[in-house]
DNA sequence: ACCTTGTTGCAACTTTGTTGCAACAAGCCA
DNA sequence: TGGCTTGTTGCAACAAAGTTGCAACAAGGT
């Protein structure tokens, strides 16, 4: 478990590692994902963000950024909205040029739960998602989405 | 290959073998569905309805008769459109009560495939999705949507 | 043919996401 | 530290997808 400023600090390195400029809003928005340890709706994070605010349309262009760059991972629910999550196992070590594709490799690998009542999204980090997949001649298979729908255990 | 009476009627059969009301609008959107064969976003209905327009509102209510009835199934693409289809198999010989989840069972199974330039969604019948799928305590799977996402013949 | 009840179309609205542009601040160099 | 360049931010206005309320209408039963 960790502070909420070595989250902030942590986030402060994974942006300029990341090639990116740091700014206060993609740092803030990266620790408040990693903060979360979930998935996060656009929403979802402007309610965190708090009084901290930043404009609805910096926060999707602070997303883009970040998703670009391999930081966080975007992620469409049945619900039409997009959700963004960090890849649990980045670490701020990770050197410049690897760092940009964990994120994304560690949630193409797993799959997601959507609960059809709440809307909420979970890693299911146990299962493996895409193995073996085989696409007919001609398409080409990029990246492979696997989510799983049903109740929560909240919503019973 | 139908001809597409043959489509019409056997759409207006399924639609009164479900339960509803067998209105034009369900019947035309239906046939076009069937005819189509993949899966069509609502604004491919619209456009394929062509001059027996019906209104915006009623192909969303219209939609949504058929997917609760389980004469279609809704997948949503990573383009936070939904995307609608009929049960590949589903025949109008089904019996009233057991007609219901055909569709939905159908897709439920197979996996998708959407082009990451143009969109389109197309179903891959061959992949097996959802075997043998583990979900943590508490959770209550429903139903599982595997999408693979990457380029499709036409977009090279 | 008539009556009831589900269905349709219209208008107005909400939510989610995008575009253009002027003001601003991060990073770099002297 | 100050100034310059260029990427970022916030605002306003817009676009697309989907929803709600309501009056008019038509399907299916009697």
């Amino acid at each position: 478990m960790k502070h909420t400023d070595d989250i902030h600090s942590a986030a402060r390195e994974q942006v300029r590692e990341s090639g990116l400029r740091v700014t206060t809003a993609r740092v803030r928005v990266l620790a408040e994902l990693s903060a979360s340890g979930g998935l996060l709706s656009h929403q979802d994070i402007e309610q965190r963000l708090g009084r901290h605010r930043i404009d609805r349309v910096t926060l999707y262009r602070v997303l883009d950024s970040l998703a670009e760059h391999g930081l966080v991972h975007r992620v469409a629910g049945n619900d039409r909205i997009w959700r963004f999550g960090v890849g649990r196992g980045a670490t701020s070590g990770a050197t410049a040029g690897a760092g940009a594709s964990v994120a994304r490799e560690l949630h193409e690998r797993h799959a997601h739960f959507q609960c059809s009542d709440c809307g909420k999204v979970v890693c299911l980090s146990e299962v493996a998602a895409g193995r073996a997949l085989r696409v007919p001649r001609g398409y080409r298979a990029e990246s492979v989405e696997l989510t799983v729908r049903g109740r929560c255990p909240q919503c019973g």
